[in-house]
DNA sequence: ACAACCGTATTATAGCAATAATACAGTTAC
DNA sequence: GTAACTGTATTATTGCTATAATACGGTTGT
């Protein structure tokens, strides 16, 4: 019922709100949420994640603004969406994934089986 | 003999002097530098990607200290390197990226071989 | 030797992410 | 109904990246 935030760690890459937005996505791709579930309150995730909470409030409003959490004053913030929006986000997600790593690879000349190889290699 | 910029198009992904620095490493891997060539002063690479020189000069500086770029006042900046070096980088530059894709599409519950058939699918 | 370059250094300013400390009004649970 | 929570908002401060404007002394080419 409310999501649980304990498995994200945080690095210094990417801002922490866009983190915490991506985590959610991921989330919702894996079906480890449901729509109608519940985002822990701006000050106990401020609280779990030791960061601020103004940084929460700029990750939630965020996830308002995209349409995938709905909050009232003194109220419980709901996710809400719909399995569309999954297949959206995780199209989304994975692409990007997959242009980054191929724009990468191919500066320093790789060729697309060697990309695959490399994958292989690593995994 | 003086290295070309002309290429290098800067993203706000990461600092400036970092993509620079990255720029450099990728053109030895790729054998489109070699050991003594030089490369243009601050003020004019300042002017060429019209950035600031300080933000030039910290790049240089962080070459410097990776021993792969020497300098002296008045003087010519000059890439020094051997091949070890280069099989170092390449390693380095290939395996980072290739982990950062592979931890991306497993946190989205990817196998090796649909990971694989997504970089075929993108390239 | 002198002008035109070089590398190097310093100080000030701006924007963004994040922190810190509050404050206020709405809701929920007992 | 009251206490303990909620979301929301504001102001100040810090650190990092980048810009801006200089300044100084060394080297190079003519």
């Amino acid at each position: 019922m409310v999501v649980d935030f304990s498995e994200l760690k945080l690095n210094e890459e990417s801002p922490i709100y866009m983190q915490i937005v991506r985590f959610v996505k991921i989330k919702m791709v894996n079906r480890q949420v449901r729509d109608g579930d519940e985002l822990p309150s701006r000050r106990v995730l401020s609280a779990v994640l030791e960061v601020n909470p103004n940084t929460i409030q700029k990750a939630y409003r965020l996830m308002e603004e995209e349409g995938i959490l709905v909050s009232f004053a003194g109220s419980k913030s709901l996710l809400q969406f719909n399995e569309s929006l999954v297949d959206k986000y995780r199209k989304e997600l994975l692409t990007v994934e997959a242009e980054k790593y191929i724009e990468e690879v191919k500066k320093m000349g790789l060729t697309a089986e060697e990309a695959v190889a490399l994958v292989r290699e690593n995994w």
